[in-house]
RNA sequence: GCCCCCGUAGCUCAGAGGAUAGAGCGUCGGCCUCCGAAGCCGGAAGCCCAGGUUCGAGUCCUGGCGGGGGCACCA
C-alpha cells in the first residue's frame, strides 16, 4: 500500500505547511486515510480528510481541501491534485509513471505486490486440524483453503508464517477406529461380527482392512485393538496429507495433542488456572469459571472420571502458542466449533495472557449442488463428500478458487457443474484464460521467429490505450489487497481481486493487439512488454491463490 | 430461552464510516477476415423494517421481523 502511505504523508505535510502559512488554524492533525476512488472521474486516489477537519478548523471543507491542495508537494507518481465538493482531495496518477509499472511488474516478478508492513512479525495459522480417523471432507477443506491463502497473503506483507495442523491420535476416537478396523478385518476373514453405531461406517476402513489381509493374511487376528488403531491411523494420516497436497496445502507443523500430555503442558495449564482461582470442583468434576468472562455457564475442564475434556488440551495448546512468541495466531473454526472459539480465548485470558493475539476466523458451511440440486451429505451414513472425491471430479484449481471466493460469514454454494464448465461463466477459467491468452501471444511470437526478448527496453510511453492503463491501475491495488487481507484475516478479497484483474485484462486484450498487421513496430514491442507484465502478474496472483497458471487449457 | 452468522438486483454474492451502492449468473440488444468468442461492448433491475450516533450509514448502536447454525462431564 506504499502509494497510499506516501500520499498520506504528502497530505499530512501539506496540512502542516498550510498551518504554518496561516491558511489553516492550529490543531492536532488526525490520521490521514487515503482510498481508491470508485470513479476515474474523481482521479485515482482520494482523501476525505477535509470533511473530518471541518469541525477542528471551523472552516468549510472545500476551503480546507483547497488550502491543503495549494500546499501539496506532488510526488513524481502524481500528475494532479483536485478539490471536489463536498471537500474531497482527489489525486491523479501520472500516466508516464503508470506506464513504467510495466517494467516494475516484470522486474519484481513473483515478488510483485509485497510489502514490509508486518516485517519482523511472527504469525501462526491453524486450520483443518482433523483427527486421523477418516478422509478430509469439504467443511475442513474450506478452512484449509482459507488458511493457506491467508498464509500466502500474510507472508507477502512481511509475516514470518507457520501453517499448523493440530490433531489427536490418541483416546476414544482412535480406539473406535481400531475397533472398526479390527471388525472389518475379521469380516473379511469370514467372521460374523458387526459394527456398532459408534463405529466408523465409511468404506475407507474396509480398504485398510483389506490391505491388512493382503499383507498379513489372518496372522493379525489376535492383535489387540491398539494395533489396528495405530495401523489405520498412520494410513489415514498420510492420506490426509496427500489429499491436502493435491490442492497445494502443505503444513509446516503437525502438532500432536498427545504431546501436550507428555510434556506436562496440560497439567501445567490446569495448575496455573487453579492457582489463579479460575477452577472449582463440583460433583467430582473440575469446572472452569468461564462465567467470569461473560459465558452463560461454567464449563467442565476435567470430568468426574479424571479425564480432561477436549477443552483442557485446547487451552494448553494455546498456552503453548502464547509461549512460542507468535505476534498473531489465527484459528479457523467451522460451524460445528463456533461455540468453542470464545472459550479458548477465555482460557488464554485466565492464564494471564492478553488474548488479543489470537484471532478466530469462523466460517460457514459448504453446500454442494449438482444439476441444480443439493448434494446430500451425512457423516454417519458415510455419504459425505471427501476432498479426494472433489479433486477427482473438478480438479484442484476450482476447489482453491471457490472455497475462498466468499466471506467466511457466508455459506458457499459450490456448483459442481459450474466448477468444470469451460466458459466465461466459470470465474476460474475466466481468470486463468487471461494468463493463457498472454502465453498464446508469446507462443505465436516465437513461432513467427521473432526475437523472444525484443520487448526489452520498449518505449512504454506508447501504451496509451485506456484499457491497458486501467489494467495497470488494477495491478497497483495488489499490495493494498494483501495488506487488507493480512489485517482483517479475510482471504476472500484475493479471489475477488483476481477476478477484477481478469475483468480489467480482457478488454485490454481485445483493444491492444500485438501480432496484427496494422500494429506499427514500436507499439507492437511496447504491447508485448505489457503482456509480459500481465502474464507475470496473473502468475503471481494465481500463485497467491494456490492455483496453477496454465500456458494452455 | 441464550449465543453466533446472514438479510443488498429475479438468483448467488462483494462492499476498511465517504462521492452516482458494485460483480457474476439469468434477462434484453450489439460484436469474430489475423494473437484463445474459454472473449468484448451496451440496456433494464436492488440496500428487510423502525429508531439512534455522525458533516456523512448498506456499513456503527438499540429494538423488531425473516432465514441458517450452535447451546455435552463428545471433539
Amino acid at each position: 500500500m506504499r502509494i497510499e502511505y506516501e500520499l498520506a504523508a504528502v497530505v499530512t505535510e501539506a496540512i502542516k505547511a498550510a498551518q504554518t502559512a496561516g491558511d489553516l488554524p492550529q490543531f492536532d492533525i488526525p490520521e490521514v486515510t487515503i482510498e481508491r476512488t470508485r470513479d476515474l472521474a474523481h482521479g485515482d486516489y482520494a482523501a476525505p480528510i477535509a470533511m473530518k477537519l471541518a469541525r477542528l478548523a471551523r472552516m468549510a471543507p472545500v476551503k480546507i481541501a483547497q488550502a491543503i491542495a495549494d500546499q501539496a508537494a506532488l510526488p513524481d507518481f502524481l500528475s494532479a491534485v483536485e478539490v471536489a465538493p463536498p471537500g474531497f482531495l482527489n489525486f491523479r496518477l501520472a500516466t508516464d509513471w503508470l506506464q513504467q509499472q510495466v517494467d516494475v511488474i516484470v522486474e519484481e516478478g513473483m515478488g510483485y505486490g509485497r510489502s514490509t508492513l508486518f516485517a519482523g512479525k511472527k504469525a501462526q495459522i491453524e486450520c483443518v486440524s482433523a483427527n486421523p480417523t477418516g478422509p478430509i471432507h469439504i467443511g475442513r477443506t474450506r478452512g484449509g483453503v482459507m488458511g493457506d491463502t491467508l498464509k500466502r497473503a500474510m507472508k507477502a506483507v512481511g509475516y514470518d508464517m507457520t501453517l499448523e495442523y493440530y490433531y489427536n491420535d490418541a483416546g476414544r476416537q482412535i480406539t473406535k477406529l481400531g475397533e472398526t478396523t479390527k471388525i472389518r478385518y475379521q469380516q473379511l476373514l469370514g467372521q460374523d461380527v458387526k459394527l456398532g453405531d459408534e463405529h466408523y461406517q465409511g468404506a475407507y476402513i474396509t480398504d485398510i482392512a483389506r490391505e491388512l489381509v493382503d499383507k498379513f493374511g489372518d496372522s493379525k487376528l489376535n492383535e489387540p485393538v491398539e494395533f489396528f488403531g495405530d495401523y489405520a491411523k498412520n494410513i489415514i494420516s498420510q492420506s490426509q496429507k496427500d489429499s491436502l497436497k493435491r490442492i497445494n496445502i502443505v503444513f509446516d507443523v503437525y502438532y500432536n495433542e498427545r504431546s501436550l500430555y507428555e510434556s506436562g503442558r496440560v497439567w501445567d495449564a490446569l495448575k496455573t488456572l487453579e492457582e489463579r482461582g479460575y477452577v472449582y470442583e463440583k460433583e467430582g468434576a473440575k469446572w472452569f469459571k468461564t462465567t467470569e468472562f461473560g459465558d452463560d455457564k461454567d464449563r467442565v475442564l476435567v470430568k468426574a472420571t479424571g479425564e480432561p475434556t477436549y477443552r483442557m488440551p485446547d487451552i494448553a495448546y494455546h498456552y503453548h502458542k502464547a509461549e512460542r512468541g507468535f505476534d498473531v495466531v489465527v484459528d479457523f473454526f467451522g460451524p460445528d466449533h463456533h461455540a468453542t472459539a470464545p472459550q479458548v480465548l477465555m482460557g488464554v485470558q485466565a492464564l494471564g495472557y492478553d488474548p488479543s493475539f489470537v484471532k478466530t476466523v469462523l466460517h460457514q458451511i459448504v453446500n454442494l449442488t449438482r444439476g441444480g440440486k443439493q448434494v446430500k451429505m451425512s457423516t454417519r451414513a458415510g455419504t459425505f463428500v471427501t476432498l479426494d472425491e472433489l479433486v477427482d471430479e473438478v480438479g484442484a484449481d476450482p476447489i482453491r478458487y471457490f472455497m475462498v471466493s466468499r466471506s467466511g460469514n457466508s455459506e458457499i454454494l459450490f456448483d459442481l457443474d459450474l466448477a468444470v464448465e469451460q466458459s466465461d461463466k466459470n470465474p476460474v477459467y475466466y481468470i486463468q484464460n487471461a494468463h493463457v491468452r498472454c502465453a498464446g501471444i508469446f507462443r505465436k511470437w516465437a513461432e513467427a521467429g521473432y526475437d523472444p526478448n525484443a520487448d526489452e527496453g520498449a518505449d512504454l510511453s506508447l501504451l496509451t490505450n485506456e484499457y491497458v492503463l486501467n489494467f495497470l491501475r488494477k495491478g497497483l491495488e495488489l499490495t493494498a489487497v494483501l495488506e487488507k487481507i493480512a489485517t482483517t484475516y479475510e482471504p476472500h478479497h484475493l479471489a475477488f481481486y483476481a477476478y477484477e484483474l481478469a475483468a480489467a485484462f480482457h478488454p485490454a486484450y481485445e483493444a491492444a493487439r500485438v501480432l496484427h498487421s496494422d500494429v506499427p513496430e514500436p507499439l507492437r514491442l511496447a504491447r508485448l512488454r505489457f503482456y509480459r507484465a500481465a502474464k507475470q502478474l496473473f502468475a503471481r496472483v494465481l500463485d497467491l491463490l494456490g492455483m496453477s497458471a496454465p500456458e494452455v487449457m
